[in-house]
DNA sequence: TTGTGTTTTATTGCCTCC
DNA sequence: GGAGGCAATAAAACACAA
């Protein structure tokens, strides 16, 4: 704000306002014209109308305004239009204590039924149009307030959300940061178990060719597969390519499946989605032929 | 003193309720 | 249709810096 207001301390009669007012106000004690429906309060004087009525009787809303306030009125018509004519044009404001009385009177209720205008209005030497219009603004004024302070309570809300939100994430990504460790180091005991496997079989189809080479050894191929008469002389260039085929084959030996348990199945079978705990596998060794 | 920003008072037009 | 409320706005009053 560049200026920011500092109203004047009036405590004395200014516009016509009585010091016991200020006294009442200073006690917080509620004026009895506060509590609607109550007895009429001793009145004071106040500022009289500060609306110039020239130039607004030109709309009919404003006659009937007039009309309005003529009937609330204790004088004629006649002389309340004299009276408003002859009013300076210059817009007044309300005296510190006229609004400290309406601002106690709008903390008692902020809607203002027509008796309690009418006896503020007495009370405070104002026009009752004057005491719906500040009440209309106070209103407004009071609205206006209640969003900023909504404003914040809801920013304050979605600042706590968000930051519940990114420590969640920050969680998420450790978690995930975790199971991939965890992951790899599965793969990697996987592969070494295979591979120690796989060393198992190696020095057999490595022997020498004087020796009786053993091709096949897999836990699947069971002992009565293999028919000795059938099995092709060792070395030819049949059996070698025959090997070779074999390698090339993902699944080289399919098992008679009557002869296999569930769990057999099952390990020669994997689903894919069993399969190394879920993660594809490019090339698997113990599925594949090798010599 | 003047320009500028803020606050307050008041008006206007529209809407709702009875 | 009248009365009253509300949003938007005008205009006066006021504070303050330059």
């Amino acid at each position: 704000m560049a200026g920011g207001r500092v109203y004047p301390s009036n405590n004395d009669t200014t516009d016509g306002v009585p010091n016991n007012l200020s006294v009442l106000l200073q006690n917080q004690r509620l004026h009895p014209l506060f509590i609607p429906g109550s007895s009429p309060s001793p009145s004071f004087l106040g500022t009289r109308s500060m609306v110039s009525f020239e130039d607004s009787l030109k709309t009919n809303r404003l006659k009937r305004s007039i009309f309005k306030m003529f009937d609330e009125q204790e004088n004629g018509y006649d002389e309340y239009l004299e009276e408003c004519f002859h009013q300076p044009e210059k817009k007044r404001r309300l005296t510190v204590d006229q609004i400290q009385f309406l601002e106690k009177s709008f903390e008692v209720d902020n809607k203002l039924e027509p008796e309690r205008k009418i006896q503020l209005a007495k009370d405070l030497g104002l026009q009752p149009r004057q005491v719906a219009i500040w009440f209309q603004n106070r209103r407004a004024r009071w609205k206006t307030k209640q969003l900023e302070k909504d404003y914040d309570t809801l920013l304050a809300m979605y600042n706590s959300l968000k930051a519940d939100y990114d420590d969640l994430l920050k969680e998420k990504d450790k978690l995930k940061e975790e199971v991939l460790q965890l992951t790899d180091k599965l793969q990697t005991k996987e592969n070494e178990r295979r591979n120690s496997e796989f060393s198992d079989v190696k020095p057999l189809l490595l022997q020498e060719p004087s020796q009786k080479p053993i091709v096949v050894s897999m836990a699947a191929c069971k002992q009565e597969d293999i028919d000795p008469d059938n099995i092709p002389q060792y070395y030819s260039d049949e059996f070698h390519s025959s090997l070779l085929e074999a390698a090339d084959s993902s699944y080289p030996f399919e098992p008679d499946q009557s002869d296999l348990s569930q769990d057999e199945e099952d390990s020669l079978h994997p689903p894919a989605s069993l399969s190394n705990f879920g993660f594809p596998v490019e090339d698997h060794p113990f599925w594949s032929w090798t010599y």
